[in-house]
RNA sequence: GGAACAUUAGCUCAGUUGGUUUAGAGCAUUACUUUGACAGAGUAGGGGUCACUGGUUCGAGCCCAGUAUGUUCCA
């Protein structure tokens, strides 16, 4: 049969994906194996794929393929995420286009709209999880608000709040004033700003309750917010700092609008940061507020929700915070109050979703008490219940757990899971499952005829729902106990990004724990960041994120799978080069051309070989390369279970390229037109199968390409075929290992040597040699004459004159050419080695002349040095006689 | 401001309880090799005071302290 002159990946990856799905291969129903679970991080509904998803599924795919062919039922759930923020913020921006604005909509209509996007544009990231290969089981395709998963969500908020875990409260929260939405605290991501710091005066009351004036007497604050200064509920000091101690209990005046205001003091203000005195807007500032709590002070809200000043600012109102400011700054001015203007840098909290300042703002909103709901998931994760891949996540994640704050699980958004509460016009509210069942609770808990409810207008975050995934995939409560979930739960591995462990993986393993008593999965492994080769965070903005499908039209998907991999050292960033695709690609073309020179053998494949005919007459290669297999297959099972996937690849890697292709393939390659022996060939092929076997995993469209070309009529598909573990636990001959160790360095040794004396690869030499143990020579000196073009190898007990000479390992070598041999740079090559041997024989002679050493170290630390130090003079010696001989 | 992690070749990283030859790999680079799988190849070489300063030890890339730089998380 012809093979391409290159691997065809665009014909190969549709041909692949397709046979596998219509095989159903992928698809998994619970049976007497063990089970191997992964659930994918849900991506948002609205997203396409981008290289954080790439390496993100490409490790799981590798996990997944990689059980299945080890025995195990391997389940990969795919699905998407509501995202509820940036949905609606996308599907706003469509109304938007389309000339309608989300106000003059009714929910319900709007709703509408979203769903009618979501069809639309939903699960395109699924699809192109299919062009990188990934072995979902799509028919178990899941979505946060399918009707099932939706009714859990609400089950699951009416069952808090019955345990008393969900409260509603007025607390501090991060406002989005764009997106007119609260956020949880991990939702706002703080950025370094330059600001402003302003130094403003105010005035002091005296004790005849009128205020003083300015020139006579003021205390000074300092902020970067002045316009919050029409919020003020008091001016704080340290109650040890000497310069404002006295004024303690007396009062100042809020300049512009002259709220009079008390002067506290308390230990949380810092004598050393601006003026010492510190203004307290409860309303705007999550520390003033706490502040505020603790001096009952009032609370004066300034802000409406899209940021613009309230009536209660009594200046300004209806105007930006941000005009605001400028204008109350040139208000003061005038007025006086300005005392001088700082540079100022600091830090800024800004909506993830939206970009804008967040404001920190006074809300009623939904919580969930998470003390009373994150103990087991903390001690799952000290006592090793549930495992971090690097474990230094541990550390993050207890820090996190034991200062851990409460939830504010509301959004006011209509895309997403509606909150279940149900209110009448006084505000009196009962939680229920639907409205049904909410004016049966009504009526009964407030004695309440038919009662006009309305329901809660808000939405749940996000992660509320998320937080059941890894059960609700499997209906684990839409339809508790049923077979799947009591199957595959609790799942294997989560891979997942170190940037989302609060988000969702600390509240899966808390609800995992609350709702089946289990762990939601065993391993955590997290991923690096995918980062530009400037070590930038790939974002749109920048520009500096590829475009992944554009990449895998162009080269192909395992080179795609196989530079992410390459570059990902487990637990660290991955600075992320094009460059690694092209390595990828290479290693492609180096399997395909293997492939090439094994149907060319084959179609020189010969039985019972004349005497004339064989090459080779001994088994030793195969024998060898089955050890090196064995110990090889052994480290990447070790790496893979410590999640070591960069490493293993690369062991792989160097496996295929190097010992089968460098090594294996050319020694039992048959002479110039000469036949190939079939026994050769189908080891040859039998090893090649095994080494596909292996790599599948990382690049599955190449290896089941080659895997059919390599034998008509294949019993199964790579991709199910399963690997014999038994051939690993046989263990490795270490024997041939060595032999083979020796031969590689004799072949590379006299090869340079050739090259060095400048004999001709055509050109036939005679090898003598001195070596201490002949009987490992005698299975290999075969080898190493066809390899080095050497039409006899003989012992000699003497030096050979005019000879080149070299010293491999502990054997002394001649080479015999016919050809005027030119020594010189044999001869300078010899002067370096054995400087090289006598620096190294100073080191260790300066060793054991060290009386200490010789008393304190372990007596075989000593006896190894003095076996170096005998290796050394040895070496040397014979360098030096080497030398000698070359005249 | 607090904390965690890191700093080894041009780049990305290994380096397992301190001793296994004077520190390894891949990529990149340089020179050489063009006869049958592969120039997208082969062979060989160059390239490192293991961030810095001290300390512990007979012995430190590894342990300890401090400094610097970077990344991340928290405030």
């Amino acid at each position: 049969m012809e093979i391409s002159k290159n691997f065809d990946f665009i014909s190969a990856e549709q041909k692949w994906y397709g046979h596998w799905l219509d095989k159903k291969y992928f698809e998994s129903t619970p049976d007497d194996r063990e089970p191997y679970t992964v659930v994918i991080p849900p991506p948002n509904v609205t997203g396409i794929l981008h290289m954080g998803h790439c390496l993100n599924n490409t490790i799981q795919d590798i996990l997944v393929r990689r059980a299945r062919m080890m025995g195990k039922n391997a389940c990969w759930v795919p699905g998407t995420d509501h995202a509820s923020i940036a949905t609606e913020a996308k599907v706003v921006h469509m109304l938007r286009e389309r000339g309608i604005a989300k106000s003059s909509l009714s929910r319900d209509e709007f709703l509408t709209y979203a769903w009618e996007w979501k069809e639309k544009y939903g699960g395109i990231i699924l699809q192109q999880l299919k062009k990188l290969g990934c072995s979902l089981d799509w028919n178990r395709t899941s979505f946060t608000m399918d009707p099932d998963y939706y009714r859990s969500v609400i089950h699951v908020f009416n069952d808090l709040y019955t345990k008393g875990y969900i409260y509603r409260g007025k607390r501090m929260i991060n406002w989005d004033p764009r997106a007119k939405t609260a956020l949880s605290d991990e939702e706002v991501i703080f950025k370094e700003v330059q600001g402003k710091l302003y130094f403003l005066q105010y005035q002091l009351i005296g004790a005849d309750g009128v205020a003083l004036p300015l020139e006579k007497a003021s205390i000074t604050i300092a902020t970067v917010r002045p316009e919050t200064i029409l919020g003020d509920a008091a001016i704080a000091v340290n109650p040890a700092d000497e310069r404002y101690m006295h004024l303690i209990g007396t009062f100042a005046v809020v300049p512009l609008i002259n709220r009079k205001i008390p002067i506290i003091g308390d230990e949380y203000v810092a004598t050393d940061f601006g003026s010492g005195a510190l203004k307290i807007t409860p309303a705007h500032d999550m520390n003033d507020n706490q502040i505020g709590i603790k001096h009952g002070l009032d609370v004066v809200d300034i802000l409406n929700e899209d940021g613009s000043l309230s009536a209660d600012a009594q200046l300004y109102v209806g105007l930006d915070r941000f005009d605001a400011r400028k204008k109350i700054v040139v208000d003061l001015q005038e007025a006086g109050h300005v005392v001088k203007i700082e540079e100022y840098t600091h830090q800024v909290g800004f909506s993830e979703r939206t970009d804008v300042v967040v404001e920190p703002r006074l809300s009623l909103q939904w919580w969930v008490d998470m003390k009373k709901i994150s103990g087991p998931a903390l001690s799952a994760v000290e006592e090793g219940e549930i495992n971090f891949h690097p474990a230094k996540f541990k550390n993050l994640y207890r820090h996190w757990m034991e200062n851990i704050k409460d939830w504010c699980i509301s959004r006011q958004l209509w895309w997403g899971h509606q909150i279940p509460a149900w209110y009448d016009a006084e505000g009196r509210f009962v939680v229920a499952m639907n409205e049904k069942e909410a004016k049966q609770k009504f009526s009964e808990t407030f004695k309440v005829e038919n009662p006009q409810l309305k329901q809660d207008e808000d939405c749940l975050d996000t992660w509320f729902s998320s937080w059941l995934w890894p059960f609700e995939v499997f209906k684990g409560l839409s339809n508790p106990g049923n077979k799947d979930v009591a199957y595959y739960y609790p799942s294997n591995t989560l891979v997942t990004a170190p940037e989302i462990i609060f988000f969702w993986v600390a509240r899966m393993i808390m609800a995992g724990y609350e709702y089946t008593g289990k762990k939601p999965f065993s391993d955590v492994y997290f991923t690096g960041i995918v980062r530009d080769t400037q070590g930038r965070k790939m974002s749109k903005q920048l520009g500096n994120s590829p475009d992944l499908l554009e990449m895998i039209d162009e080269i192909g998907a395992d080179a795609v799978r196989f530079g992410i991999m390459i570059a990902s050292p487990a637990g660290n960033d991955l600075l992320w080069d094009k460059a690694s695709n092209e390595q990828g690609r290479n290693f492609i073309n180096k399997i395909w051309n293997a492939l090439k020179l094994i149907q060319l053998w084959k179609e020189r494949a010969k039985d019972n070989l004349s005497a004339e005919e064989i090459t080779l007459t001994s088994d030793w290669p195969h024998e060898w390369f089955e050890a090196r297999l064995r110990q090889v297959c052994t480290e990447m099972d070790v790496q893979m279970n410590q999640f070591k996937l960069s490493e293993s690849l690369k062991t792989l890697y160097t496996l295929i390229w190097d010992d089968f292709c460098s090594w294996y393939l050319e020694w039992i390659k048959p002479g110039f037109e000469k036949p190939m022996d079939v026994k050769h060939l189908d080891k040859a092929i039998s090893f090649f199968e095994m080494l596909l076997e292996r790599l599948h995993p990382f690049m599955p469209f190449v290896t089941e390409e080659i895997y059919h070309l390599l034998r008509n009529n294949q019993p199964v598909d790579l991709c199910v075929k399963q690997i014999d573990g038994s051939f690993v636990a046989r263990g490795e001959d270490q024997s041939v290992l060595n032999e083979a160790e020796l031969l590689k360095s004799a072949i590379t040794a006299i090869r340079d040597a050739r090259v060095k004396a400048g004999i001709k690869n055509k050109e036939a030499i005679t090898l003598y040699a001195t070596v201490k143990d002949k009987t490992v020579w005698a299975s290999i000196k075969e080898l190493l004459c066809k390899q080095i073009n050497a039409e006899a190898f003989m012992f000699t007990e003497e030096s050979i004159a005019d000879t080149i000479q070299l010293v491999i390992g502990g054997d002394r070598f001649f080479i015999k050419s016919e050809q005027a041999i030119d020594t010189s740079a044999q001869r300078i090559e010899i002067e370096t080695e054995i400087n090289y041997y006598k620096g190294f024989l100073e080191s260790v002679e300066k060793k054991l002349s060290n009386e200490r050493f010789v008393q304190n170290a372990k007596p075989e630390v000593v006896d190894l040095e003095r076996k170096k130090q005998a290796d050394a003079l040895e070496k040397i010696k014979m360098l030096a006689e080497s030398l000698k001989g070359l005249g």
